[in-house]
DNA sequence: TGTTTATGAATGAAGG
DNA sequence: CCTTCATTCATAAACA
């Protein structure tokens, strides 16, 4: 019996047989798979133990990022005797992968209904959502909403001291606007005055 | 001030209080502020530690993304009725002390139908592809001749052989088969359900 | 048995 | 909005 421990830990312990077969998989190529593969693997493997979706995806991120990291970090050292020549497609970002370049990046993200460029608020009414957190947790530093309990919010709220300039956007249906393009580039964060448009990647 | 450190670092780490107030303003229904509600919360979270309007714009993207992926999770366990009890099946290798509490990997496989209805949510047409795997649809699991690409390290791991239902797909073929004729609008989301999140440590 | 290392987990930041 | 990368934290495991 090993599952009534009191002290058990909160993190997951791969077993040998577990861990043999993730790396299998990783060696196979497989880095970041998808919602169902992964649960795939974690049904796989959960013949071994106790294993979640979580784990599994936790597991790839890790061991891609380590792989990386690690191999970023011992460089330099080494003479490169079968160093891969900088002209490799390349060219993208710090993408020194050892794969084979069986990328296929044709990701049409542009879709119809999705709210690429967001540049100005409409005053829309607002888009609730089933979100049941509705809890105000009385908040003493800000001052406190109204009253409004039951009723749904029809605004942000306003117990923060914003200026209530209500303008909640849907996500729904483009925004559209009709923004000069005299800036160029900007697309999505360009209103807002934080984050870099793009650092230059 | 403390920012003069030479090696500070350039991410941003929050405070309990900032962390605190960010999400008790998400409790209240703050899910997208906008810029001048980002900037007014960035101003008064200032009061807390050093913060920036992308901060809290990147929180709250963060977030709430994360939330509904762990409620997702969550609405993912209800077409299994005859759910694996945390009985654990199979442990009888090596006891590494694993086994969790109670939580027991109640995800299992969606198959079919996993309907997802999403309430005020968009279809939003998903794509995914994107990890570079090196089989282009053939995706069987270990022992696959390399195609050519001497590079895989030769597991001596026997095979498994999972299926891999719906790989990567380049968002083309149209998948047909909605499964769901009564909804509309056939919308699948192909993220991963899983990455929880936990309040503060 | 105390210290170091490996690695699961969490999250900020960014890209698209 | 969705996906992924990079850092960092926390802790079991490995080690001397």
């Amino acid at each position: 019996m090993a599952e009534g421990q009191s002290t058990m830990s909160t993190r997951w312990n791969p077993t040998k047989e577990q861990i043999e077969l993730l790396e299998a998989m990783y060696s196979q190529g497989i880095r970041t798979p998808s919602a169902d593969q992964i649960e795939q693997i974690a049904s796989r493997l959960g013949m071994y133990g106790n294993i979640e979706g979580k784990n599994v995806f936790y597991w790839f991120q890790n061991h891609k990022a380590r792989e990386r990291q690690r191999q970023k970090q011992e460089r330099g050292v080494f003479g490169n005797q079968f160093l891969q020549p900088p002209s490799f497609s390349g060219a993208s970002h710090t993408h020194t992968e050892v794969l084979p370049p069986q990328q296929q990046s044709a990701m049409a993200m542009p879709k119809v209904g999705s709210t690429l460029t967001l540049k100005e608020q409409k005053t829309y009414t607002f888009q609730h959502s089933q979100d049941s957190l509705c809890e105000p947790q009385t908040l003493e530093l800000f001052p406190l909403h109204p009253t409004g309990i039951a009723e749904y919010r029809s605004e942000p709220v306003s117990a923060f001291g914003f200026q209530s300039s209500v303008r909640n956007r849907t996500m729904n249906e483009n925004i559209d606007e009709q923004n000069d393009a005299s800036s160029g580039g900007g697309h999505f964060h360009n209103f807002f005055p934080f984050i870099p448009q793009h650092p230059g990647k």
